[in-house]
DNA sequence: AATTTACTTTAAAATAGTTCTAAACTACTT
DNA sequence: AAGTAGTTTAGAACTATTTTAAAGTAAATT
């Protein structure tokens, strides 16, 4: 079992809840999702949890760098298994994220950090809309 | 009545609580707030309003592009008066906002806009952390 | 192997931010 | 002046998320 490995290096426990949301989602395949999408996969998957398991594991997971929480106006939000820098293209009626590949995007020229902070990441949003 | 015309000018009825509104947010200084920010001060002028009259103003006041919401994770919804092409300093820790002036930062290529959609914005966030 | 300790899970309640409802009100048009 | 369409309001409703506290489980200690 990869995932109680993977757990276990990231400082972990690895109970099975943690397993079983870990199996879900590094099976290979990047992806968006939200805490309720997990558990609905959770569910179909045969395996039953409380919702505010899968909200505690994904902030854990969010803390030791498992998954990122990606940045935009939403009412809900959305985690992403993708830790590659990359950016997003975000639809603005929808709320639908889309990958923006690394290369397809350059950014010139950081801003100075403020003094006494450091950099934690960049996003880099582009909005959407149907034209029509 | 300087508010009062630029209602009109954007196409929304001047009503007493939109100019009371109005003559906050566009007083010359550009600022980062919430609808409650907002409303503590609306009080603080001497003013009284329904939080739910705030909700419906900032919604109107977004859609006819006189204030902006932010881009950010982050419980609570944070618009800006600032329209200018800028983008922002996201404090991880306190989710505070600060403005990054355009120049500062260069934003070389961008992606190919998914057919049939066109890009209707871009937001840049720089997370910073306090570095100890 | 048994016991202890610390961490985790859970259902249910609580909270926070925001939207909805429907009645009263107000700006604008006729 | 009367009509109508849009707006405000208090309070209820709603949604996403967090908290609570008791029960359960993994790991550490004996």
């Amino acid at each position: 079992m990869q995932s109680k490995i993977k757990l276990r290096n990231a400082g972990l426990r690895p109970t099975n809840q943690r397993i079983i949301i870990a199996d879900l989602l590094f099976n290979g395949s990047n992806r968006h999702f939200t805490a309720e999408n997990l558990l609905d996969e959770i569910n179909l998957s045969g395996n039953k949890m409380s919702i505010a398991t899968v909200y505690n594991c994904l902030k854990k997971f969010k803390n030791v760098g498992l998954i990122n929480q990606v940045e935009s106006v939403n009412d809900t939000a959305i985690f992403d298994t993708n830790m590659d820098f990359h950016h997003h293209f975000l639809d603005e009626e929808t709320g639908e994220l889309t990958d923006i590949k690394n290369n397809e995007i350059h950014l010139l020229k950081l801003p100075e950090i403020p003094k006494g902070y450091i950099n934690s990441g960049v996003d880099i949003i582009i909005k959407i809309k149907k034209n029509n």
